[in-house]
DNA sequence: TGAACATATGAAAATATGTTCATATGTTAC
DNA sequence: GTAACATATGAACATATTTTCATATGTTCA
């Protein structure tokens, strides 16, 4: 009990396959940039788009990208399709890549 | 004060880039099993290399990307070079993506 | 039903990334 | 100095990823 047991321990192969996939959802810009976008409030696709000054095209394919990891909320009222973030984990990933970016 | 203010401010375009960079970092299984197999003690680059059943050109590669990330702690001992997890930030951003996936 | 709008998706092109092979660089011991 | 060993690196190749364009799908409202 001398020492924290935090990353300690090896995980096995499979969970750090996901594991790295995780991250690498984190890991493009624009999806991250997605990502702040709608931590606040939800968005529509379209406002996400302009809001980033980006394709409707392109901001889709990275919500599916989103969608496909769980780290969306997704409700559709109308035309519309609103996205926010699923959880606070995703808030604390990005937190904690920010402190080791901005230290 | 009813809300707490997690990542809601929306940083600049450069600091988005560069958190987005480290999340790529993490997103590469070599790159993570790496990080589990340094996370208790330095390790050499062939211990790695044969602990992961990897060339040894294969973790070098891999090791300087860290290196450039800052993630890891480096330190020669005669023809050896121990590598070591840089600090607690980057068990907890493991960590933190650890507790998503396995959820 | 059909027009208008919002979103999703497939395919192609451009770019980025990871691994391997060959070899260079750096260190030690003789 | 040179042989032996450990690590790093450049180039080439294979693979993955992101964006764009065109178009399909789904929804509303008249």
């Amino acid at each position: 009990m001398e020492e924290k047991n935090t990353a300690n321990e090896m995980p096995d192969l499979e969970v750090l396959f996901e594991l790295a996939d995780l991250f690498k959802v984190f890991g493009d810009s624009t999806r991250i940039r997605i990502m702040f976008t709608i931590s606040d409030n939800e968005m529509s696709v379209l406002n996400i788009a302009e809001s980033l000054n980006m394709e409707q095209s392109t901001i889709s394919h990275q919500l599916r990208v989103l969608r496909q990891n769980k780290l969306v909320r997704v409700r559709r009222d109308g035309k519309q399709i609103y996205y926010s973030l699923d959880d606070d984990h995703v808030k604390k990933i990005i937190e904690m890549g920010l402190d080791h970016v901005l230290e």
